[in-house]
DNA sequence: ACGAAGCGTGAATGCGCATTCACATGATGC
DNA sequence: GCATCATGTGAATGCGCATTCACGCTTCGT
């Protein structure tokens, strides 16, 4: 009767459970629950027992069954709250979705994935997570004092950003450090006999585009002094188009400029175009930095020196610190991860 | 505001359980499922007493018992199997996943997200997927003959994919009538007084590269006969830099060329670039269309032309086919959506 | 040497919900 | 008028696993 009952109702009619396992490898049941979820206080006799019989019988966990019993999900949920879609242009967003799900794979996590795209939608996700049909959340966010990010925090959600989020403290995030690889990549342009260096910032708005824009002015003042003359154009956004205004503007505006430090890759891209069109050669008449290190940075003509950052790896600390945080005290805490410079022919010097 | 909180801890000992709910609506707890999961057989009096005790409560259900009970997981996989990330530059894969999710909300159903990086991440995957941990998949891919695909099929998973897998039959897909548009476009174009109309053709293994080469000859061809002069240029990939390269050689090859119709938008944002580069002026010297219809068009100088894709709705109408799929008999279908034509300023005729 | 502490184990319990089944209605057929 | 049916409901059951608890065994410490 029993047997019947599962026949109907699912499309795996001998579905192997823990019980079957563990009488096949002459344990108890807990016993095998100890093994499966990598409990240490087992004997080794018993362990290979159960891992035997598991992989003999194609035995695998029901996670409704783990998570209804242990009163966690077992999921997370990664919230992309981007207003628009403007920061999918460039392979920031995939590269640290694979981070976060090899990390989440290995430690057998579902990432759950959420886009809202109205303030509808994102009310109905915010009581959506404190439902508790996650265990905790990673989110991405570029919105000054983002409610949802408030809601999770004032409901005492685990929750995990990615980049500083701006106007509000208290949240746990991972970032890379913005300000000295915007400074290192300034001083790369100085110290490569460039003298009128301008920059392309981002969105003030954006941590990132903040950030980046205080090492580019710390690097230019440390050098040439305070009243040294800062070459700031500042982009509406993190696209080609912009660039391409951003950089014209500062021909205009500068013509004896003879080097740019783009703050993202879709910047530069603009900028080169311009270039491109104006007739200036890059890297001879133009030194040219950029900032992301995108694949096709290394396709461009001429490459282009670029800041490389560990987005993987933000990825993984992101799923890391999550994990410590619902295991611990739940006290924000941050971390911020070091870039590299990838140096190539954009930057390589003036009258080359 | 209270209840919800409690429950958002999860570990919570006093969170609503459905047999609560029900006492407090005067109703036994089968009669509360009920009433929760839509199911009609209840009466309007009972169905008003559960819907008002639980919003009242804050009640939300618990998902692992629900699917722990209903033998079926509630959650969907969404598999992105590109190698790389080369499809991410446009916005195809938000509006994809825009549309998903929102159908998959209004159903009440999880987006598990995977992104297999590696050929032993994938086998991985495949194990996840075939143990039940979701009740269906809906996937992209590109690569012919899908291995992942493959593997689904013959273990009889419920699986929809986002366009026209190539290599492999019997898989039900929802698809563009990507022939028909580019028919359509480059019939616009000759129509729009341009008499050498080239096409920048995307990758040939892509069911989308195909298919759309395949459009711009049949319009070629029937407008000016068997012997008409196809001038094909194949881009490496979906990309700006191939856009750029192929522009360069059509104009090369077949100097008079007079108009362009490029397979992708960051192609013909490409093929914009070496144009401009060469000085030609659109649209009077050269005329072009697009294929995408991404936010830039309407901004570019000048805006393009360009055929738009109902990608939200490719999204919802994959959902729908999986759910079905799921319930009914299994047999692989296909969905063809139609495409608009925007027209722009790039393709308003020769000499203007 | 003897009690204390540590360790591996299994019986029992319950997590919260969907489903089944039998019953009690009231409506409908002849 | 009674038999038939459609319909709404509740008691009972079980989904598959994690956890608790108590028991026996081993290893210490003094």
């Amino acid at each position: 009767m029993c047997a019947v009952t599962r026949a109907a109702s699912g499309r795996s009619p001998q579905r192997v459970r823990m019980v079957d396992v563990a009488r096949a490898a002459g344990v108890s049941q807990p016993t095998a629950s100890r093994v499966l979820s990598g409990d240490l206080r087992v004997t080794r006799e018993s362990r290979e027992a159960v891992l035997a019989a598991a992989s003999e019988m194609g035995y695998v966990v029901n996670r409704a069954a783990s998570s209804l019993a242990g009163n966690r999900t077992n999921s997370v949920g990664f919230v992309i709250a981007e207003p628009g879609s403007h920061l999918w242009g460039n392979p920031y967003f995939p590269r640290l979705m694979a981070g976060i799900t090899a990390e989440l794979n290995a430690r057998r996590q579902q990432l759950v994935l959420f886009m809202p795209q109205s303030r509808v939608e994102e009310r109905q996700l915010v009581d959506y997570l404190l439902a508790g049909h996650v265990d905790g959340v990673l989110m991405t966010t570029s919105r000054n004092r983002d409610p949802l990010l408030r809601a999770l925090l004032d409901a005492h959600v685990p929750v995990v950003v990615g980049g500083r989020p701006i106007g509000i403290r208290g949240a746990s995030f991972v970032d890379v450090d913005n300000e000295r690889a915007a400074y290192e990549a300034t001083l790369h342009l100085l110290d490569s006999g460039y003298r009128h260096v301008a920059t392309i910032a981002g969105p003030p708005q954006t941590a990132a585009g903040k950030d980046r824009l205080v090492g580019y002015r710390r690097a230019i003042t440390e050098r040439e002094g305070k009243h040294a003359e800062l070459r700031e154009m500042v982009a509406i956004d993190f696209s080609q188009p912009a660039g391409e205004a951003a950089a014209a503007d500062i021909l205009m505006r500068w013509p004896d400029t003879d080097a740019i430090f783009a703050a993202a890759d879709l910047l530069c891209f603009g900028a080169l175009i311009t270039l491109k069109l104006q007739g200036l050669a890059v890297p001879s008449r133009i030194g040219l930095v950029s900032f992301d290190d995108s694949e096709p940075n290394a396709l461009s003509h001429p490459p282009l020196t670029s800041v490389s950052q560990p987005v993987e790896r933000l990825g993984t600390t992101m799923v890391q610190m999550l994990f410590e945080q619902m295991a611990g005290d739940g006290q924000p805490r941050d971390e911020v991860l070091d870039t590299s410079l990838v140096i190539r022919e954009s930057s390589t010097g003036p009258g080359a």
